[in-house]
DNA sequence: TTAAGTGCAAAAGCTTTGCGGGTAG
DNA sequence: CTACCCGCAAAGCTTTTGCACTTAA
């Protein structure tokens, strides 16, 4: 992510957390960075790699509190995948991914047919649709090609 | 899920056992019931109460073993969503979900609209789809009342 | 000042694994 | 017979929590 978008992400964290009456910690800060560099939907352990290798002292409890109160406001989001560790997204505005069955790697993907897609009635089931997301499953690059050498 | 299919269901999986080498044991199959007869996207946990109620004997440890080889030969699936325990999927055609955002309420949905919508194409990634599906992510009802009443 | 956040360590929840014994094919 | 599966228990990984202390506003 360049430099500019990442002051902006910054900034408007910094105006949710006014507006919402939270402390702006350097711990927070910290994760959201982290976050920001990061660009490959990573669990919360992977987050506090990063931010742990830039300051040692941050608890991995903070890591997870934090990672939960960005998602809680708006800030990242959590992405949708079918393994068992939770996957945050500096992304928040509508994309879609594709999602390897093998790895559970997750790779953002833009398509002008699917953002244009309508969003189905739902208020049959009592459902608010907040956004939606296409997934499309399969086999990443590297694992066809480690299938293929075995 | 009526009793037809089921018995269907369960007829495709010996075929598949027995095309593929693996002996078809009656924990299993008991896991496999309990799957067709749960419709919510249970973790695995879930399964093995079920499967417990009816036969005490059966250990957990089986059942995440069987649900990862009904998973690897293609007689479930994995279910995507953001959150951390693995949620299991007893249907295998292409369907869609919504997605609570606060419960990890996962609730089956259909739409020819979203049943129409064309595969892009991701072979600029070296990603091979095997299907695509769209997830409606909010708010279910009763997350909704709770929020109401509070 | 004070409400909220933090670090630590322990607990809790989810999943995998090693191993001796059992079973389908 | 033989490869694969099972139950058990232990270990491993992921996440949450209680508590005393710190900090942003």
């Amino acid at each position: 992510m360049d430099r500019q978008t990442k002051q902006r992400r910054i900034e408007t964290y910094r105006r949710r957390c006014r507006e919402g009456g939270l402390p702006l910690t350097e711990q927070r800060m910290a994760v959201l960075e982290a976050m920001l560099d990061l660009d490959d939907h990573p669990t919360a352990d992977r987050v506090h790699d990063v931010v742990a290798r830039r300051d040692s002292r941050v608890s991995r409890a903070t890591v997870y509190r934090a990672l939960e109160s960005l998602a809680r406001i708006g800030v990242i989001t959590k992405a949708c995948h079918p393994g068992k560790a939770v996957r945050y997204d500096s992304r928040t505005e509508t994309h879609h991914h594709l999602v390897c069955l093998r790895c559970d790697a997750i790779i953002d993907v833009t398509d002008d047919r699917l953002d244009a897609l309508p969003v189905p009635d739902t208020s049959s089931y009592g459902f608010v649709v907040s956004d939606l997301r296409v997934q499309l499953r399969g086999v990443c690059r590297r694992c066809r090609e480690l299938e293929e050498t075995s």
